[in-house]
Formats: C-alpha cells, structure tokens, sequence
DNA sequence: CCTAGTTATTTCTGTCGTAGAAATAACTCA
DNA sequence: TGAGTTATTTCTACGACAGAAATAACTAGG
C-alpha cells in the first residue's frame, strides 16, 4: 500500500463500509445504507475515496427487474491488492497467494524440520517470497496462523507442536520480509475466515468445527469471533462424547480428538485390522460396507452428531461449518452424524444447518490470509 | 416519568452511560470517560440532564487515598423510579416492587387457577395493583417473565405452562395498569438481571445455568444477552449428561433435567424409600449422608458439573452464574459438581468462576423487573 | 504552612460526520 | 409519452465530539 504523507485515518463508517462490501458485494449504496444505519448522502460521501484508489468498482451488471432507478452495486477490485497466508504445523508450513477475498491463486508447501524459531523463520520468508514472485502487484500483507496461543497478532506465547513460547514471530518475519505480518491461532484463522468468505458468510452467529490432526472448535457471536485467554489451548477437542468409545492422549474416553481425529480414526482401524491403514483408506472401506471401518466411522458420525447437538444447544447457534483436512468423513458418516444430532435435539427447535468446508489445508492457509486482509482494513489509509 | 414536549430522543452515549452507571455506579465521570472511549469534557455535557433530572447524584463520599483532585463519583438514585417485575408460572404469578437496581421492596404472590388469557390478566392486574399501593412514587413500567417464546417483549407467541399460543400479554395487562408492560422469557430476563445487578455484573460474557421445576440456559456474550428465535424451547434442558441416569419426560436417558430438576430428584429419591419425600428433605438427607440421597445428589453434582464443563468449552465462558429455586442442591454436591467439572476442563484453562444466587423466586421475579428497567432505559427521555 | 505535583472536572471553541432536503438520474409500467 | 418509483448526488445546517486551557481539590514533601 503506497500511502501519501496527506492520507488519514479512516473513520469507523468507512472501516464498517468496507467490510459489509467485502463480505456482502456486490451491493448497492442504497442497501448499504439500510444495513449500516446511514443516509444515502453519507453512503455517497464514503464510498468515493475507496472508489478513487480503485479499492473499489461499481459492477458493470446494474440489477435488473426492479422498478425505479436501477442500482449500481459497489463491489471490492479483489485485484487491487495481493496478501500471503501461512498456515504453520509442527511438521510444514503451507502457503497461499490470495485476493482480497481470500481466493487462493498460487499455493506452495515447505517442510519443517527444525523447530528453532530461527530457522522456522527462514522457511518461512523462503516461502512466501517464492509466493511474492507470482504476484505483478506486490504483497500487501502476510497473514500466519498456528496452533496454539497468540498475543495481539504478534507474539506466540505458546505453541505446543513447535514447542515454543514467547516467540515474536511477526516482528522476526517482517524484518525478513518487509511487510505487515499478523499472526492468528488456526482455529481463530480458519473461523474468520469462514465468517467473511466462507459459506457461513454474514451469519452473525456460527460455529466452526475442523477435524484432522485433532479437533478445533470456533465460534462467532454477534458478527464478532470469540476469542479468550484459553483460545489455542483447544477446548473443544476433549468434549466427552461417548462412554463407550476409545481413550485420547489424554486419557479421555471417547472425547472429540478420540472420536474424530484422523490419528485416532486410523489406529482404531488399524488396530482391527493388524496392519497400519491409511485414512482415506478408512473412509474407502466404509464406504464399500467394511465392518470394521464402517463401525469406526459410524461411532465418529454419532459423536460429531451429538457434539452439534451440544454446540447449538449450548453456544445457541443455529449453523455450523465443518471444515479440517479429515471432513470427508462426512461423506461415509454425515447420516449417521445427522441422526444422531436429530435425537439429542428439540425436533420443534430450529433445524441445524451445516456447511462442509472440504479445502483441506487452503482453508487453514486461507484463514491466515482472511487475518491479513482484516488487518490490512484495520491500517486503511485513504486520501481525505 | 412525567415527559415535558420539549424532551428529546436521548443519544445513543446518554444511553450507554445510563447503562454503564446502573451496572458500575457509583463511578467518576474520568472513569466512565475510559469506559465509553470519551473525552471528560463529553461526560460533563453527558451526564449533566441525568442529575438535573434526578436520576443521578454525586456519591457523597469522595474517593480517598489517592492522589489528585477527588472523584466525585455518579451513581444512579436508585429510589427516582419503582418498578414492578412478575414471573408468571402455570401455578401462580409472583411480584416485587424493586428500585432501579432491581432491589425487591415488597413481594407478593397470586395463584392462577384459570389459564385463560383475560383470567391471568385478572389476577396479575390484581397482584400489580396491590404492589402499586406499596410505592409512594408511583411505578414506572412492569416487567412479566414467562417459561416460553416471546416476541417483541409484547406477545407470548408459546407458553407450554399455561398452554397459550399468541397472546398480547403486553397490551392486554397495560390496558389494565395504564403503565408500559414489557414481556420476557423468564430465563432471558433472569440472565439480564445477573448480567446488570447479579453476581457476575459487568462481566462481558457468561452462563447461567437454573434449577429448578426444569433447568434453564442463558448467556451473556459481548456484553449482550443471546437471544434465538428457539429462546425458551428450553434446549439447554435436554443435555445428555449420564448413559446410566434416569429418564426425563421426553425420555432423554441422563439429560440435564433428568438429573437436576427438583421433580426428578425427588422422585428418585421417593421410589427408592417407597414414599414421596420434598426436595428440602432430600437435601437434609444427603447433607446427613443417608446412602439413597447421597447417591442421588451425587449422581446430579456430577452431572452438573459436566454440564459446567461443556458450557465453559463449547459457549467460550468462565463465569458461570447458578440460580433457580433448587440451586441448594450446590451446598450437598457442589464439590461432587467441582471436582466433575475439573475432570472435564484442561487443568491449565482458565478456573470456571461460580457463582451461586440463591434467592430462589425472588430472582426470577427480580429478572421481570430487569427487563423492565432496560425497557425505561429506552424510552428515556431528557431535557435537551 | 507553603508549594509543587497530580488528578478531576468544567468551559469554550473548532471540527468532522451526519442527516435532511432538494435536485438529478435512470429506469418500469400503463 | 408521462406518471411513478427508486437510486444517487449535491448542498447546507446541525450536533456531538475532542482538544486545549482554566479551574478545582486534593497529596506529598520541604
């Protein structure tokens, strides 16, 4: 962003105004105006600047049908800035260049075998100036994000795959790299991202559910994610679902991560079967009627039922997105799933709706951009 | 409240500073200023009306010890108005004459034999009256808490108690009293009650778990009390929470209400001795630790205390308020219910903090009046 | 006892964002 | 073709706010 000496702050209307266009463009002035609460001539006043630095464009396709003067939607110029999202595990660091609607247009991968963070840091600037070179326009913001607890977007004070604490990562990559980072927890990540481009885009209350490695849980609540002094620390991931079912780690039988989680799942089987299975292999074999995996995954599909059950009933959400690396097991087990988040639900109650997310890792590294791209709104500077 | 023409609309920060002096008072306007993220000079113009008005004064007692010119601290005067709160049950309606911090003044109580609407009307006019005659000031709005659907705080859209379906509850008891009425599912009006004047004031988000005839769910989340379209179907009731429990009226093996509701622990405990027992004595029983009692009141601390569990992990809490007219069950299981909750919570989270209002009716109808004081708060007007 | 330092509150003034009204634009429908 | 409808722009006035400076009411230390 090539900011003038003259530029200001923005205000909160137009921080406001660049959102709901971000999330909910194409849309007219006229709308937006009802949405945020503002008279048509401020709708004027604010969206000219973001239309001078060609931030934003009025869509080509005025809305047909109506009667009146017919509208000229203001949407976002998705091109008109590149971002960079980093999803960091224990084991790789996965990268996206992206729009400013988080649309993935290069991803590149590099594995990590040192966890020093000195050295975690030099895969990762490697790694997005490889993803830097395929952008004609620069980058305009970096987004990391990373199983554990973050600080401010700035500091990991604890990352248990990495085993790190008190790392500032963001001040250590963009000395590197000389642009803004943020840094996220993934599941904080994953759900904003959700929040304003996924399929639960402008719920104003959802939940977020990944399974893979293990089991994250995300919630949004007033338009805002939910973010606490224990986000990180994985909280949904030992919800005690099933008395009859396998110990996790941590010696909690039949919680979520014992369930759900991919490892689990494969060992379950695995162990049925005397030889080391593979999880789309699982998933295979369920779905070709196999008695062993068919009963593994059944008894997950039950779980993650009744884990809806408990999260809409007690985060009182009414949509759930359900993404993670190991959500195709939604195609052998979502009946199952269903059925039993039927049963522990109230049937005059609002039915659940549930979005699956099946990017697999884009959607970790999306959720990292879609944290740049909100942080990059937060450093908006537009001509007066 | 004596309106004079020329008395305008208050703004938007009169009304949050209102708020905000209800819930913290007695607080200096420097204080407030940090709050509300406004200039000192903002809380003198702000708060001018309100004193003027009567609604505030200055606390008498200066702030001591510090340095500097004294604070002199505003604070609402709690006597300017009288509010009337009635939680409605399919057996009786009971009320209280409050201050404006929901402080029951004098309490009341009516049957209902007759659930017809105008029959119900009868009797709360009556009991509204009769409470009326205790305030020397007149009274300044009602509330009425209801177990069921709510709409618009005007109309009863589903009261399984009382078996009514879509009735202007409000309008009908206002063309009685002459007094604006504002109707509330009772749990949502008991949460706000905690969330303004109860133990977990001022925290910005929270759950209240009730005991009682059945068990009730709020929470309190951005500082804004969660409202859905399924508020009052009661799906916090309904929690499975042990394989091995009894059954509920819905046949839920070991949900929420099942395991904690009084009708439900008294009559485990009843069969099992072979005569009906109450739930006073049931309590006294376990405290004396008779081996039916105990058991039973163990089996519900446990449940409880995973339903704690599931709260804090999947809403993203760490207060927790218990209330209801059976919540003296926390004195013969709370550390059954604390050591559950521990078991089921990551030993480096963040401790749950409980608190315990045991003011059994008076709460619920101390929730009415809450309501009807955030009702006033909106329709406040001032000299401009 | 006096003075410097500190914090709270008030007064005054300029600015910025907003709404309101009226004008203009671009359509549909009869 | 004109009446009706809706969207957008232009212009103006208002009002809420912050900032600066003044005033107030204390504490702490010499």
């Amino acid at each position: 962003m090539t900011d003038t000496v003259a530029d200001a702050e923005v205000s909160t209307s137009a921080r406001e105004l660049a959102r709901e266009v971000l999330i909910h463009g194409p849309i007219s002035r006229a709308e937006l105006g009802r949405r945020l609460g503002l008279s048509p001539a401020s709708l004027t006043r604010l969206s000219k600047p973001f239309l001078e630095q060609g931030l934003f464009v009025e869509a080509a396709e005025p809305v047909q049908g109506a009667m009146g003067r017919p509208a000229k939607p203001l949407d976002v110029q998705v091109d008109a800035r590149r971002i960079i999202g980093v999803k960091l595990t224990g084991d790789d660091a996965t990268g996206v260049l992206t729009d400013l609607r988080a649309t993935a247009l290069a991803a590149a991968e590099r594995p990590i075998d040192d966890h020093d963070p000195a050295a975690v840091v030099d895969v990762i600037a490697d790694l997005i100036d490889e993803l830097a070179a395929e952008s004609d326009r620069g980058v305009a913001g970096v987004g990391i994000s990373i199983g554990g607890n973050v600080a401010d977007q700035r500091v990991v004070l604890r990352a248990p795959f990495l085993g790190w604490r008190g790392v500032p990562l963001a001040e250590l990559v963009e000395e590197r790299v000389g642009v803004p980072v943020d840094i996220e927890n993934d599941v904080t990540a994953l759900t904003t991202a959700e929040q304003w481009f996924g399929a639960a885009r402008g719920h104003d209350a959802f939940a977020v559910v990944t399974v893979g490695a293990g089991v994250g849980y995300g919630l949004v609540m007033h338009d805002r994610v939910v973010t606490t002094p224990d986000t990180g620390m994985g909280l949904g991931g030992h919800l005690p679902l099933d008395p009859g079912g396998p110990l996790c780690i941590d010696g909690h039988r039949g919680c979520s991560t014992a369930m759900l989680s991919i490892p689990s799942i494969c060992s379950q089987v695995g162990v049925a079967l005397g030889r080391e299975v593979a999880y789309d292999e699982v998933l295979e074999l369920s779905a070709l009627g196999h008695p062993v995996a068919r009963s593994v995954t059944d008894a997950a599909g039950r779980a993650l039922g009744r884990m809806l059950a408990f999260i809409a009933n007690l985060a009182m959400v009414d949509t759930v997105v359900l993404s993670g690396e190991g959500i195709a097991l939604w195609n052998v087990a979502g009946d199952v799933a269903r059925a039993a988040l039927a049963a522990d639900r109230d049937p005059e109650a609002t039915p659940v709706e549930i979005h699956i997310d099946d990017a697999g890792f884009v959607s970790w590294a999306r959720g990292a951009a879609a944290v740049a791209i909100q942080a990059a709104l937060g450093r908006l500077r537009l001509p007066q």
